[in-house]
RNA sequence: GCCCAGUUGGCGCAGUGGUAGCGCGUUCCCUUGACAUGGGAAAGGUCAUAGGUUCAAAUCCUAUACUGGGCACCA
């Protein structure tokens, strides 16, 4: 502790060193003592956290180490996810660089290569959240992916496939070209992109002017199997039931009439391609339309397109709107903005393609999870987040689970010509295939909760740890993620899978946009790690971390928490150095102070000191970080170092050996109990000052994680000491802001001489204080008018500092009556306050003695500068 | 189109009924032995707008505007 500036390094190798040797994080269930479960949201393995993992896995610690203090027994899983098309993307991507893709290497080796990657990954995951200060239970950690998990998800599918809720069907899905797989509907995003809408001329079929519709997307005009007008558009009512010919290939389609055909948009005739689009393939059911794909799977157009088979659809569109337009079909081209749908792994336009998928029955699984949600069996914070989920469980569709990608769990069904699909963990026999897709990553992220205690074995530990108690993620997957699990929980097990999901917002750049890449702005947790350190970056997370909300990450925030890092080290530095060698024997308790010999600061000290911690602890349990961090810091810095130290210095000096030991005992209790509540926070630091201060405080735990919260007790509220310290530090400030104003640094000591109600307690029970803080050589009572003073009017105490020569009389003058504005227009408003209350019928009477202090203590104030003014006329 | 959130000093944010707070920044002063990653002082806000409820509104209600987000639709 001899470093003047705090070095993070060597604290955070020392520690984590001596938290692995010792296994400290470990967790198993004790009887008796109440579980405190999370399980970590697994990072996927495609690369190394970003800041936003810093956030999501500091609150989780934060959380955990608050409760392991508690007293709970709190266990916090580890994990990775396999991460399904973005992890394979990434390797796709590696091959790429190498001149190879996957098919060219097959599947078998680039599993291998996958696993191999995921190894690799898992390590530099675990490492950091190692380094962040994680204190997550390692000999639990699970995988997606691994033996565990797979008999998980083999039982989940076994499950539904039995009660009738997963489904083989050929729907239309959304389907991502690059990738090459289908997409369920939330991993679809919207984006506005500006485009044209074609009107194109519909011959009728045999000659004569037929209709002319309008599309975003005429290159899928080969797979139309029908026109439609609304049933009572009159422009077109004539034609329904006629045939009409698509344009360049001369197909038959006949004309329709449809309420979802919209008069307004366009001309008011709607090609219908029930292959490649939602509300065309409802309207194609409707009617008994057949579906004609136009688009394959590779995105190019098909044997249905005639001529422009084989064209991707880009180039096709290209084509077909040249041909259309040289041959008079093309009426009329308007610009047209539309929201196209985006892979929300690659980016890519989606495809709406008709193809055969697995799917689960989202219904019969949403009912439970929504009735958990409005009975309150879980909960959602902040509160406001619940609204969308409940939502999306009322809409909620049917989940497309299979991917066409070989990165993940593989569909355990299996095929036989002339049998029926058989559900198995291996081939049934010979001549039996297994589906080539694997299921949805979020498939096996769904049952996570479930899984990581062995589910569907149900052990020991499953009875004890299991439903978890808090999850903590960004509101970005609460239905792909969160939902999921719910409906997963309540299906195999009956209960949630968690009482609480505590949302989090996304962390952004300083002028709020989203980290990219792309643009630049990304920031790495590492890099500020070793910058400022790990509790620095830990704070300034936690300290923006309001429920639910962004936050803009502006570098200099973490310079700020160094520097309170920094402030706490420091301030534990000069305890030290005021600290006998051999701690007494038992160390410093508060329990052992005679509290009748108390003065006012040490009263006043303890009693915010309580109010503090106890403060920080509620607002932990509601998942408010950020106050809890806001509350501690304003007590460390702004009254224990500010005020108290600054106190106790000269008392460390002063004669008075039982003083002394008061102060340190106070010192030393102060800190190490502020440590403690630090500690889920700033994991390092405190910890570190903690274990100095160890032997003084009479602490035999070897790990502040060990020695649990201090048990403050509440009779050391006392709120008397507090109103009476808040005058004494308004009276120094008086002082002080007097000296600055008249340019005496409080090096320089002057006396001064005190006057009005509250002078006599100043003087007999404060002097040192006032003389300590405020750099005055005496403070002798008022006895007449002083001559050439200058004039510092606090509540209750006017000091008069008498600068015989060197003040300016009328500089002075007016700054007293600058105050004396201020205490009038305080008084208006105290007054008219006052007035309020006393009107009221129901007004409570603290109310009312609260403002009537207020009220005379801006009178006092103006009256002592009344006076004084007077006699400087 | 529906829903939600936000709008508070230069910037970023707290603050759910009783005289507006914090961090950063700004200005002036201080290198006094815990800390210049510090200390002291100061300037700076009609709490988006318009109504309403109340003795009392940043806080509750209703509209409006702007910003962000979600959902649905978008041929």
């Amino acid at each position: 502790m001899d470093d003047k500036a705090y070095d993070p390094k060597p604290v955070e190798e020392r520690r984590l060193a001596a938290w692995e040797a010792a296994g400290l994080s470990r967790s198993t269930p004790v009887k008796d003592r109440r579980a405190y479960t999370i399980v970590i949201p697994p990072p996927n393995v495609t690369g190394a956290l970003h800041i936003g993992h810093a956030l999501n896995n500091t609150l989780q610690d934060a959380f955990v180490r608050h409760r392991r203090l508690s007293g709970d027994e709190a266990c916090w899983v580890p994990g990775t996810d396999h991460g399904g098309i973005a992890t394979q993307n990434v390797m796709e991507k590696q091959l790429k660089a190498e001149g190879l893709d996957r098919r060219a290497v097959g599947r078998e080796a680039f599993l291998e290569r996958m696993q191999a990657w995921t190894r690799d990954c898992k390590k530099t995951i675990l490492g950091q959240l190692r380094r962040l200060g994680c204190t997550l239970d390692w000999e639990r950690e699970a995988f997606t992916m691994d033996s565990a998990r797979a008999e998980a998800v083999y039982r989940a599918f076994e499950e539904l496939w039995k009660k009738g809720l997963i489904y083989r069907g050929e729907r239309l899905v959304n389907w991502c070209v690059r990738c090459g797989t289908a997409l369920s509907d939330i991993e679809v995003e919207r984006e506005e992109r500006k485009g044209g809408l074609w009107h194109i001329h519909y011959p009728l079929a045999g000659g004569g002017e037929g209709i002319v519709v309008a599309t975003t997307r005429p290159e899928t005009m080969f797979g139309d199997t029908a026109v439609a007008v609304n049933p009572k558009d009159a422009r077109w009512a004539h034609l329904v039931g006629k045939k009409v010919l698509i344009p360049l290939i001369d197909r038959e389609i006949p004309v329709i009439a449809d309420a979802a055909v919209e008069f307004e948009f366009g001309t008011g005739g709607l090609k219908v391609t029930p292959a490649h689009d939602q509300n065309d393939w409802d309207i194609g059911r409707r009617h008994g339309l057949p579906a004609i794909k136009a688009i394959d799977p590779q995105g190019k157009l098909t044997e249905a397109a005639g001529p422009y088979a084989g064209l991707s659809r880009e180039k096709g569109k290209d084509q077909v709107i040249a041909d259309l337009d040289a041959k008079g079909f093309l009426r009329k081209k308007e610009d047209h903005k539309s929201a196209v749908q985006t892979c929300y792994r690659c980016g890519s336009v989606i495809e709406p393609l008709l193809s055969l998928q697995w799917f689960v029955d989202q219904v019969a699984l949403a009912k439970p999870a929504l009735d958990a949600y409005d009975r309150g069996d879980f909960k959602i914070h902040p509160p406001e987040r619940g609204k969308p989920y409940r939502d999306w469980l009322v809409n909620i569709r049917d989940w497309c689970v299979s991917r066409q990608i070989w990165w993940g769990h593989r569909i355990p069904v299996w095929y036989k010509d002339g049998e029926k699909p058989v559900v198995a963990r291996s081939s049934p026999g010979e001549g039996w295939t297994q589906d080539p897709d694997v299921l949805d990553t979020w498939f096996s992220s769904a049952l996570w909760p479930l899984a990581v205690f062995g589910w569907p074995a149900k052990g020991a530990d499953f009875d004890y740890y299991y439903p978890t108690s808090t999850l903590v993620t960004g509101y970005e997957i609460l239905y792909l993620w969160v939902a999921r699990m719910q409906m997963m929980g309540l299906a195999f097990d009956g209960r949630v899978p968690f009482r609480d999901a505590v949302i989090h917002g996304i962390v952004r750049d300083k002028s709020g946009k989203k980290m990219s890449k792309s643009l630049g702005n990304v920031v790495d947790p590492l890099a500020m790690m070793d910058k400022y350190g790990t509790d620095a970056l830990r704070f300034a997370l936690m300290a923006q971390a309001h429920p639910g909300k962004d936050i803009p990450f502006d570098e200099q925030t973490v310079v700020g928490a160094r520097n309170f890092v920094n402030k706490i080290w420091n301030s534990a530095r000069f305890v030290l150095m005021n600290l006998p060698k051999a701690p007494a024997e038992g160390g410093y308790r508060l329990s052992s102070l005679d509290r009748a010999r108390l003065e006012l600061a040490d009263r006043w000290i303890l009693s915010r000191f309580a109010g503090a911690t106890e403060l920080a602890r509620r607002r932990l349990d509601a998942y408010e970080p950020a106050a809890a961090a806001e509350a501690l810091y304003a007590f460390v810095w702004d009254e224990f170092c500010a005020w108290y130290i600054e106190l106790a210095k000269g008392r460390l000096q002063g004669a008075d050996g039982a003083d002394r030991e008061a102060v340190r005992a106070i010192l030393v209790q102060v800190l190490v109990g502020s440590m403690k509540a630090l500690h889920p926070i700033l994991p390092f630091v405190t910890e570190e000052i903690f274990l100095a201060l160890r032997p003084y405080a009479g602490e035999p735990a070897e790990f502040l994680l060990k020695a649990g919260y201090h048990e403050v007790a509440q009779d050391l509220r006392d709120p008397q000491a507090e109103s009476e310290m808040a005058r004494v530090m308004a009276a120094v400030t008086a002082i002080r802001s007097l000296r600055a104003q008249l340019g005496v640094p409080l090096s320089l000591k002057i006396a001064a001489v005190a006057d009005g109600p509250f002078a006599p307690k100043i003087l007999d029970e404060h002097r040192a204080y006032v003389g300590a803080l405020a750099g005055l050589s005496a403070v002798a009572p008022f006895s007449s008018r002083p001559a050439q003073s200058a004039t510092a009017v606090a509540d209750g105490v006017t000091f008069y500092v008498p600068l015989a020569g060197v003040i300016d009389l009328d500089k002075e003058r007016e700054r007293l009556r600058k105050e004396l504005a201020r205490a009038e227009a305080d008084i208006a408003k105290c007054s008219a306050k006052l007035k309020n209350l006393a009107a009221a019928a129901g007004a409570p009477p603290e109310k009312i003695a609260e403002a009537k202090a207020q009220a005379e203590a801006a009178a006092s104030r103006k009256d002592q500068l009344e006076r004084t003014l007077r006699w400087l006329e």
